[in-house]
DNA sequence: GTTAGCAAGCTTTTT
DNA sequence: GCTTGCTAAC
């Protein structure tokens, strides 16, 4: 390594534009550090100087650099910033998802993890179906043990770094789930196959166990970068820990640097297994010295910021920071009240379109924003009915599709005939003959000689023995015949072989997924141009000195403009690589693709406050600020659940650059009932300065009072959680929707339908009881409704 | 092998 | 109340 004085200076563009406190963090001495970095405060550009900075002045190599997030939108992000500030490459630079980090560490140390080279990965939806065979195989009481608690309950385990004998068991319940996660673990290791959680514990303990291997890792990063530092649950933890040294004598010994990303206040997945406690573990055990907080917000104007740091400063045990911004005051927080879900959502469509047409603001700049993804249904129906182009964030990603998992359990069989989790999602997939039957004779028949399933197909007698024989030959035939051909005329073969396309065009509905299964083809065709797979794999170099555990392929062959963490992935020992198959099958299961629907236009942005994370819009709308939806009730059995609802409510609030509005509803359907909710406490905690009541702000009725009978019923846990019951007050704020008579409606008007919800009228025929009208539908298609049957509402 | 009908669930979600 | 996923019947 340099001394410190060879040092050169970093390029003055580098760190030009920078505040004095992202200066400071971007040019940190050698050590810890835990950079507090607030919602807007430039943290990205933060983490990406920084790497440029060590990289420029040569305190840093790209091979000794590890920076992790939990994202691959956001490793890619950082990537991209990165090669725009350098013109140097980033070869050799380990940036990444900590589970695509974990999955290249297997795969390079893979038989000393324990596992085949070509391994591969369940997702959620695998997880499940793999922990329901294994249930309906030791006959376990479903009913009892439900397999979506198991599949929950392993991936609990895993997260706490817990193996089947660490777990504390208490009662007969956990001895037995703990039982069933043993199966499970020996069912994995049996296919060949790891699920997410398995990905870090097995590279956790891969480090853990094999001095040699955490030694080489250990003098390799000297600089570590970790992004949102407060989503890190105890396992990653743990594995950045391994990373950064040994623990002598009770204390860490470290020899890099470890620098933590983090925000308390927008800590929102404690859900899922993070644990912000372990950025104040952090501080202690690695003995940080450098802290540093980036509060100094580019986002938004002071309205906005004030409403944020008001509401958070009503948490306990934070670390402690506030926003601050040069910009002015900015348009007040607007507030309104609708007197039902329906008005309130028509009223977000009226302003938007106000906003457009006036702004002009772009639609892609506006966004809704709800607690729960329920509540987009009401808003994506009045925006259809008010013709407002929309997308909406969420829901099944690409490579999520049955039709794309069919296709993949296709190709995954040609990798590894023992993957008993593919072998039956296709074995009857299109139809060919092999029943329930059947299939529990083949499982039966497995289970016996402890084989898989593919194993097990000659020891079914008869016709049914046959039909799962030529399924088989059917997938040797596959293998035979795509061995040596690249990736795209694999899966074109495979598509065809198989049966899918053909069934699929067959199918009434099918042409979507043809479309799908034709976007797979090209998919790999990318994957394949992009990472170079095909020609030229070359061996990966683990370590730029060329260390013991490096086959060391020297640098020639790498091209610099292509993201390391997606290159060929090696065996350290022998150089062999990952064939091109394999390697996109991990791709498409460690990158599940857009979940974005329908991309192209102009668009009003939907989406829930978590999946709003890290975005920022010109205009935000957060709708059902109701006590009850938000904070939502689920979430309220403890302080902590409140807590977090807040920081919630924090993250919403600061997505938005110029304008807020927030907006709830006297009454809601939820459940198929109609509830009367109260307005939500997080609007007593903002300040009143910021804000702007565009209706009167009632008291009593609508708002939450902590001291109120209303709190106290609520204290008490009634039954029907935050939502009262028109019968608990003398007069419910708002009657419930009215019916209309049916001479109350005109062409053009929206109405609602008990089944078919929202839609318009399109015309109006006949008197009396005869009266009918053709209403359009946007989830139902145009109906012609008898006005004397159908409940019609008009919708205001 | 497809379709209808019924029961269950219903906060947030990335890998 | 609505959607989804599974069983049961055609």
């Amino acid at each position: 390594m340099h001394s410190p004085e060879s040092f050169p200076p970093a390029p003055a563009a580098l760190l030009q534009g920078l505040n004095p406190e992202q200066l400071a963090a971007v040019t940190l001495p050698a050590g810890h550090a835990l950079i507090l970095a607030g919602a807007g405060s430039g943290k990205t550009r933060v983490l990406t100087t920084r790497i440029a900075w060590l990289l420029s002045t040569g305190h840093a190599t790209p091979g000794g650099i590890l920076a992790v997030t939990f994202t691959n939108k956001a490793a890619k992000e950082m990537l991209t910033r990165l090669s725009a500030m350098l013109p140097i490459n980033v070869r050799g630079m380990w940036i990444g998802t900590f589970h695509g980090l974990c999955n290249r560490m297997l795969r390079a140390h893979h038989k000393l993890a324990g596992l085949p080279q070509s391994f591969q990965i369940l997702d959620t939806q695998d997880q499940l179906s793999a922990v329901k065979r294994l249930c309906k195989q030791f006959n376990v009481d479903e009913e009892r043990f439900p397999p979506k608690q198991l599949a929950y309950f392993i991936a609990g385990c895993k997260e706490e770094g817990l193996r089947p004998r660490d777990v504390e068991v208490h009662d007969s319940d956990t001895r037995k789930k703990v039982e069933l996660y043993q199966l499970y673990e020996e069912q994995c290791q049996r296919e060949g196959v790891v699920d997410f959680g398995e990905l870090m514990l097995r590279s956790f303990e891969l480090l853990r166990d094999n001095d040699p291997v955490r030694v080489h890792y250990q003098r390799r990063f000297r600089h570590i970068l970790v992004d949102e530092f407060q989503d890190t649950n105890r396992l990653q933890y743990a594995w950045l820990k391994q990373l950064a040294g040994d623990v002598v004598d009770g204390r860490l010994v470290t020899q890099g640097g470890v620098i933590a990303v983090g925000d308390d206040d927008q800590s929102i997945y404690a859900f899922r297994g993070a644990r912000v406690g372990n950025m104040q573990d952090f501080v202690r055990e690695f003995d940080v010295r450098h802290q540093i907080k980036l509060e100094q917000n580019y986002r938004s104007y002071s309205n906005i910021l004030d409403s944020a740091n008001a509401l958070i400063a009503h948490n306990s045990r934070r670390l402690g920071k506030n926003l601050r911004t040069t910009q002015g005051p900015g348009e007040p927080v607007r507030v309104y009240e609708a007197p039902t879900d329906l008005a309130e959502a028509q009223w977000i469509v009226d302003e938007i379109r106000q906003l457009v047409r006036e702004g002009p603001m772009p639609r892609s700049e506006i966004a809704v924003l709800y607690r729960s993804n329920a509540q987009s249904r009401v808003i994506e129906s009045a925006l259809f009915n008010a013709s407002v182009p929309y997308r909406v964030y969420g829901g099944l990603r690409f490579f999520e599709r049955a039709e794309i998992k069919h296709a993949l359990a296709y190709l995954r069989l040609l990798e590894n005939p023992h993957d008993d989790t593919s072998f039956m999602r296709v074995v009857n997939f299109p139809p060919r003959g092999i029943g329930a039957r059947t299939l529990e004779q083949l499982q039966d028949a497995a289970r016996g000689s402890g084989c898989s399933l593919h194993d097990a197909v000659s020891s079914v007698p008869g016709k049914a023995g046959a039909n799962l024989g030529a399924f088989v030959a059917m997938v040797d035939v596959m293998r035979e015949q795509t061995q040596g051909r690249n990736l795209r005329a694999i899966i074109g073969q495979v598509l065809e072989s198989s049966g899918l396309l053909e069934h699929y065009r067959n199918e009434k509905e099918g042409a979507d997924r043809l479309e799908n299964l034709d976007e797979l083809i090209s998919a790999a065709e990318s994957f394949v141009t992009q990472e170079g797979f095909g020609r030229d794999a070359v061996a990966l170099p683990l370590d730029e000195t060329g260390a013991a555990l490096t086959q060391s392929p020297a640098s020639q062959g790498l091209d610099p403009n292509r993201p390391l963490l997606q290159q060929p992935l090696v065996d350290t020992d022998t150089g062999e690589t990952l064939s091109p198959l394999a390697a996109f099958l991990t791709h498409a299961a460690l990158e599940a693709g857009d979940n974005q629907a329908q991309a192209g236009q102009d668009a009003v942005q939907l989406m829930t406050v978590h999946a709003s994370k890290g975005l920022e819009f010109d205009c935000v709308f957060i709708g059902g600020m109701e006590e009850g939806l938000f904070p939502h009730e689920n979430a309220m059995s403890d302080q902590g659940g409140l807590e977090e609802e807040r920081r919630l409510m924090y993250v919403a609030i600061t997505r938005a650059r110029k304008r807020l509005y927030l907006s709830h509803a006297q009454t809601r359907l939820l459940h198929g009932q109609t509830r009367y909710n109260v307005r939500s406490r997080f609007f007593d905690e903002l300040p009143e300065e910021a804000l702007k009541w565009l209706t009167p702000r009632q008291q009593g009725f609508g708002s939450y009072a902590p001291d109120s009978r209303a709190a106290s019923a609520y204290g008490a846990g009634a039954r029907a959680g935050f939502g009262f019951n028109a019968a608990a007050f003398a007069s419910p704020p708002v009657p419930p929707r009215k019916e209309e008579p049916a001479h109350g409606l005109r062409v053009g008007l929206a109405v609602f339908h008990t089944k078919f919800g929202e839609g318009k009228v399109l015309a109006i025929e006949g008197q009396g009881d005869d009266a009918r009208a053709q209403v359009h539908f946007p989830r139902h298609g145009t109906k012609w409704l008898a006005l004397s049957v159908a409940k019609l509402t008009v919708v205001e």
